[in-house]
This record gives C-alpha cells, structure tokens and sequence, in this order.
DNA sequence: GCGACAG
DNA sequence: ATCTTGTCGC
C-alpha cells in the first residue's frame, strides 16, 4: 500500500491533469515574467514563499511579494505540489500584476506521472508555468554539450518530456519541462531568454535570494522584510 | 536486496 | 530543502 495521504494526493492530480493544457506560449507577446519560491526553516513546518515579477524581455523587477506559513505535508518525491503549492498560491494573491508566465522551482511534465508541482501550480492558478529544476526526477538523457544554451531532450517513457539545459559553460545542466500552458520549446526559448551569467535563470535566481533573506529576516526580527 | 528519489 | 567551515579556483 501507498497511503492513504499518498492516495489522496494522486487522485487530486489525476482530476487536475484533466485541466493540463499544453501549447505554444507565443513568447512576442509576452510582457512579464515571474518566478516562485520557497524555503524551510530546519526541519519544522515553517516555510516561507516568494514571488518576483518582472518587465519582459528587459527584465526589470516590478514587483516583490512574500509570505511565511506553515505545511503539514512532508516531503514526498512526486507529491511536492501538496508541500509547497498552498504558499504559493497565498503569496500570488497578494500580487498587483498577473504574469503572463511563472517559473517554477521544480518539474513540469518531466514526471513519473507528469503533473509536477509546476503544472500543478498552473493549474489551480490558470497562469502559463514552466518547470525549471536542478535535478531530475525521472526520465534519461545524455549530457548536453557545454555550450551555454545547447540542450538535449530528457526522455519519460520514449516521450521527451523535458530539456537538459546547459545555462552556463562548465557547471551543471538544469532540466525544463512545460508545466501548464506552453510546451518544451516555448519554454526552452523562454528561459534562456531569462538566463543570464549564472546556472540558475535570473527570475528564479532572485526568487530564491529573496526567500532566504526572508528566513534570514525572520529568525532575526520575526517578521518579513516585505 | 540494491539504487533512485524535484524541494 | 536544511544542517555547516574551510578551501580551491577564476
């Protein structure tokens, strides 16, 4: 047996995988872009949300958003969606400015059952979403070459599920894969659109930043910076 | 029994 | 993901 919090959760994803909508995100039509994150503090259930919009394709930051709560969830390989997706969706309430894309830290389609947390997040939200994650979960792939941009195709089940992108010469691939609303080779374009000097995309690069500096902030004065 | 296993 | 110090290298 799996477990009854196992079995419940794979039943709620399977009704949301109805919904799963994958197409092309025509990319010129895009004007901003956000990413979300999130953060633990030790082992407890405190974790805290980050959401940071910007100007497309100019990158400027617009707006910050972030929130603390708690989870009952535990860490589930497959099951992220249900440990970290509720934040989220909390701290995107409070945000003036809809993007018309999010990235996601985590899996797409790039899943043993493929409904990762970045497709589950696009669902309930309606929010175009791509996953960007920095290990896979599942699938095989051969290393992309190491040219900045070069990819290979990352492979579930004979189908190519996700991208093994090189963002950065020298240093580790990251894996993308189409969450909601796009599919692969929208969100390859889309993310080394955002990539800059370093591995991870700068939107996601700066959601984190932010959702360790709001731990940080928290275990100091016990509120948030924002 | 032995690996693999997002964050 | 988080817990942790120094250290090698551009």
């Amino acid at each position: 047996m799996a477990g009854p919090l196992v079995e419940g959760a794979r039943k709620i994803q399977e009704r949301l995988k109805r919904s799963l909508r994958l197409l092309p995100l025509p990319l010129e039509r895009i004007r901003s872009v956000g990413a979300v994150d999130v953060s633990y503090l030790g082992t407890r259930d405190t974790v805290f949300a980050t959401v940071v919009l910007f100007s497309y394709p100019d990158l400027v930051p617009v707006e910050k958003r972030a929130r603390a709560g708690v989870t009952d969830f535990p860490y589930i390989p497959g099951y992220l969606a249900f440990r970290e997706v509720p934040i989220i969706l909390d701290t995107l309430a409070g945000v003036e400015i809809t993007p018309d894309v999010l990235l996601v830290d985590g899996h797409g389609i790039a899943h043993p059952r493929g409904f990762g947390v970045a497709s589950h997040l696009g669902v309930v939200s309606g929010i175009p979403t791509i996953g960007v994650a920095k290990k896979k979960l599942v699938g095989t792939f051969d290393p992309p070459p190491d040219e900045k941009g070069k990819w290979t195709p990352l492979r579930v089940n004979g189908e190519v599920a996700g991208a093994v992108l090189r963002t950065r010469p020298g240093v580790k691939p990251v894996f993308v894969s189409p969450g909601h609303l796009t599919d692969l080779e929208s969100s390859v374009k889309l993310v080394i659109s955002v990539t800059g000097k370093y591995r991870i995309p700068e939107p996601l690069r700066q959601a984190h930043n932010l959702t360790v500096l709001c731990r940080a902030e928290w275990k100091r004065t016990g509120r948030l910076p924002l």
